[in-house]
DNA sequence: CAGTAGATTGAAAGCGCTTACAATTTCATG
DNA sequence: CATGAAATTGTAAGCGCTTTCAATCTACTG
């Protein structure tokens, strides 16, 4: 009973109608319209018209279905609520609006099971290609990914195989910097928040931390090295346990990144200390609110956005040639000084 | 020459490969995968058997194509830097990722022509529903999403119309609470710093701050009340101004939400006065830096992760069941008594 | 002017899925 | 045991697009 669609359903213009009212086939205008070089340009013309006239928007799955550009990647993150992803995303989101691409986003909230399972899925979505950050469970995946010559790119993570594209900060030099800044104004107890150390970037920093301590002839101290997870609960557990438990306290705390330093910073205060007099605080990433906190937090920049964008524009040459080889792209780290920073006080010839 | 790809490219897995494995047709497998009721028990189990062994996950293009579900949403922000849009995110991830739904997300980035683009492309898209957070040029749009019948609903913005389902905080109830407690604490001076006017919440705001003004027999000082932005720098710039130039200054601000007060700040601390000594500050909101602040941001809390949620599941109904009356639904806000407000010590009887 | 390479266009076969519609099976009833 | 309704499954027609292949057209060349 029901006539064929196209003629009077007015809620959806099709390629069909556009062909129609340029007088040409949908081939053609499908070449056309994706930009398929051996059109004439009295036809391209032609055919640009007939889509301005009826507000003609491809139809995704359809385009995706057949085999054609969704112009829509994809973006794994583990959280949303903090600045860290959000500069990211500000970054990619920049240069995929330029190339006029769509970003579908999709939360792990760290779960291992979400992160496999929504993997898979982009896989057979509408996306071309993914951006994981800090993804923690590649393993479970990567295989996959690569049997499908899916593109994808990872940010701030890398994996044994050395065999994936990824964007990252020099975090090994950033923390390095870091604690020396540290022992340059005299610190010698220096605790260190750990981050989450299945990331790659968390043992990075840790390495970077013990490095310049040696670096620096102080002796490391197990029990200033505490257990952290990026997050800032974590920090300020991690903080209030070191001022309650360890003997001398520590000096200065290197927080493994500014969300644990937030955290570090309220268990301090709790703790009747002041920021920076009696003690220094410093962390790593420089998220938006790290110059917003009172006093602001002097920390190691990454520069997130640029990260994001790069990501993005690896991400799209792998699309646009699968065949190209893998490659590991490294910034500088930036030591950002601000107000949580002070020389110590203490003129004490450390022991273990 | 080319074989039907099914049997030997191992790279997808697709419904027909599952019917073979199972015995069944892709018809049965495609009616057990999207919950068809008459399926018979063995027939269900016999097909998820076949999914599970071969890894099958739907492919989400040629679903939406032929018509089905393709479980995805779409999400339309402003911005991502700041930690509004992150949290009402949050909420609504969850309650998609409970239902297994994906989200696709567009970030206008405050341009009016990406948010309409965006909103012509989404509605061609895989994507079966649109939430918008505090969208601005709603009228550009709106005829062509109900010309459509495609569901959306509001978050943070109203339009004249009332024929659109919206979620909201009370605004209005909101901002004259916060100024009254102002009141209460002798201020008298109290400075307002607007949002952007072309968003619904920020008007209502300042009725509610006007309001409650009134209520208290406070006569209306036009310089008192601030241009703003929503963003930080226009809190800056707005504290930094009526600083500078009214005499006497306000002993107190209020800030059409937590990113301006944060600018605030900024402005006041540069200015030589302590917060909240000399001069009270309280903000809306309740965006998760507010409490990250130093000192921490007295404010109104409007449940946004709450909101996020309410918007989600409010749009879920509305794709299950088009015809369902649209709703606004308004939520309680909260003030949050934290650090930035004081009594005013000045006892100054008020001239204009 | 026939012949030909190259440019441009059209016809038609899917992409992987949903869903009328039709066919088959099942099973309680008469 | 025939019968019909209900339950279950299969057949096949698209969804709107890209792309291969073939057809047509154009402009030269000899």
């Amino acid at each position: 009973m029901s006539e064929r669609t196209n003629s009077n359903n007015k809620l959806r213009v099709t390629i069909s109608d556009v062909a129609r009212t340029a007088g040409l086939s949908i081939a053609t205008v499908s070449r056309v319209l994706s930009g398929y070089e051996f059109v004439s340009e009295a036809t391209r013309k032609r055919v640009m018209e007939a889509v301005e006239q009826l507000g003609y928007v491809a139809n995704l799955p359809a385009r995706r279905l057949a085999g054609g550009r969704s112009r829509t990647i994809g973006l794994l993150v583990p959280n949303l609520d903090n600045g860290y992803v959000g500069t990211i995303t500000l970054g990619i989101d920049k240069v995929l609006s330029r190339i006029n691409c769509d970003l579908v986003l999709y939360a792990s909230h760290h779960q291992p099971s979400k992160e496999t399972y929504y993997v898979h899925t982009i896989v057979n979505g509408i996306t071309e290609g993914l951006l994981l950050i800090a993804p923690q469970y590649t393993n479970t995946y990567l295989d996959m990914l690569r049997a499908h010559d899916f593109p994808y790119v990872f940010i701030d993570q890398s994996e044994p195989t050395e065999n994936s594209s990824i964007v990252e900060a020099e975090n090994y030099q950033g923390a390095y910097e870091a604690t020396r800044y540290l022992c340059n104004l005299g610190h010698r107890r220096i605790a260190f928040i750990m981050g989450a150390l299945n990331v790659q970037s968390a043992r990075e920093r840790l390495r970077g931390y013990t490095a310049a301590l040696i670096d620096c002839n102080i002796p490391l101290q197990q029990n200033l090295i505490l257990e952290g997870n990026y997050q800032q609960q974590g920090g300020y557990e991690a903080a209030k346990h070191v001022l309650n438990n360890v003997d001398p306290p520590p000096t200065a705390i290197f927080a493994s990144n500014d969300i644990s330093a937030f955290g570090a910073m309220d268990a301090v205060r709790e703790h009747g200390l002041s920021i920076p007099d009696q003690i220094s605080i410093i962390g790593f990433d420089d998220v938006p609110q790290a110059s917003l906190v009172y006093p602001k937090l002097t920390t190691v920049r990454q520069p997130l956005e640029q990260m994001g964008q790069i990501a993005a524009e690896t991400l799209m040459e792998r699309i646009k040639d699968k065949g190209c080889p893998p490659q590991r792209i490294t910034l500088a780290t930036q030591l950002i000084l601000r107000d949580t920073c002070a020389p110590c006080l203490l003129h004490d010839s450390e022991g273990s």
